[in-house]
DNA sequence: TTGGTTGCAAAGCTTTTGCATATAT
DNA sequence: ATATATGCAAAAGCTTTGCAACCAA
């Protein structure tokens, strides 16, 4: 049963391996993060995991539709869960990533349908700056 | 006289080698570009330049702040001129680009540096949606 | 049973760096 | 004159891949 409950959203096209087990819980509680990172947590999970385990997991999810890279280019891979939309605080010394959690957002998406007349499907909202630490470092 | 004129633009803080002028000038006409991109256009110009040469340059220039990184990740390089904020509304069905202009983006990033304790250097902002014109076709 | 999955190690890419040479100022 | 920039080749990260062993369905 409680098996049956923490497999319950696991993609039923893939099979369901220990491995992808780990990887996918660590998916599910953390939002986004990069291979080395998930790498780092899965391992600690499951110490048997493989850096390239991590990387095909992370590329069957996103075949399937579960996953997309947060980065605009191909080379290097940053994923998240499929969302509309992206609101992300990044860090231009560090490279840290955080979540934006706003109610203003909406605001700034109504302000634009009704200025603009259109109709938003889907946000893209990158902030960049220092992060907290990083200001501190800086001075 | 048209040799000054060519460098104008040059920055005054670094020197003025054959291989950054051609590099300079190719970042000039085209506006956004990778390494590999950046340094086949400048061979072509300059067969003499190297690989590494175009890196240096690109880090030159943007440590003295000509240029900006435009992924958010540091192990792969894709560069842009340094300019203001980005924010537009793409159309997801025509593709048309509009600036956006809104008040409600400075509440959001006083929002933003206040929630999360950071100091915000710039935005980049794209919504997705059907523009006016879209919307009346699609039905 | 069997086709998908894994670990390991080796290969691939992009980017960086050490060092001797060349060059802008 | 001399601090900086360059080319080359080697090194360094991150990601992918070939292959034999493994395992979920």
């Amino acid at each position: 049963m409680n098996k049956k409950k923490k497999n319950k959203n696991f993609p039923a096209e893939l099979r369901l391996t220990a491995q992808r087990k780990v990887i996918w819980e660590i998916i599910q509680e953390t939002g986004h993060l990069d291979a080395e990172e998930l790498y780092l947590k899965a391992k600690k999970k499951n110490p048997r995991i493989s850096l390239s385990t991590v990387y095909r997991s992370l590329t069957a999810f996103k075949n399937n539709g579960y996953l997309q890279d947060l980065n605009y280019d191909r080379s290097h891979r940053h994923f998240e869960l499929t969302q509309a939309d992206h609101l992300h605080f990044i860090c231009s010394n560090c490279g840290k990533i955080r979540e934006l959690n706003t109610r203003t957002l909406s605001a700034l998406k109504r302000e634009a349908e009704k200025t603009l007349k259109v109709k938003i499907e889907k946000t893209d909202l990158n902030l960049v700056g220092l992060c907290k630490k990083c200001q501190e470092t800086q001075k």
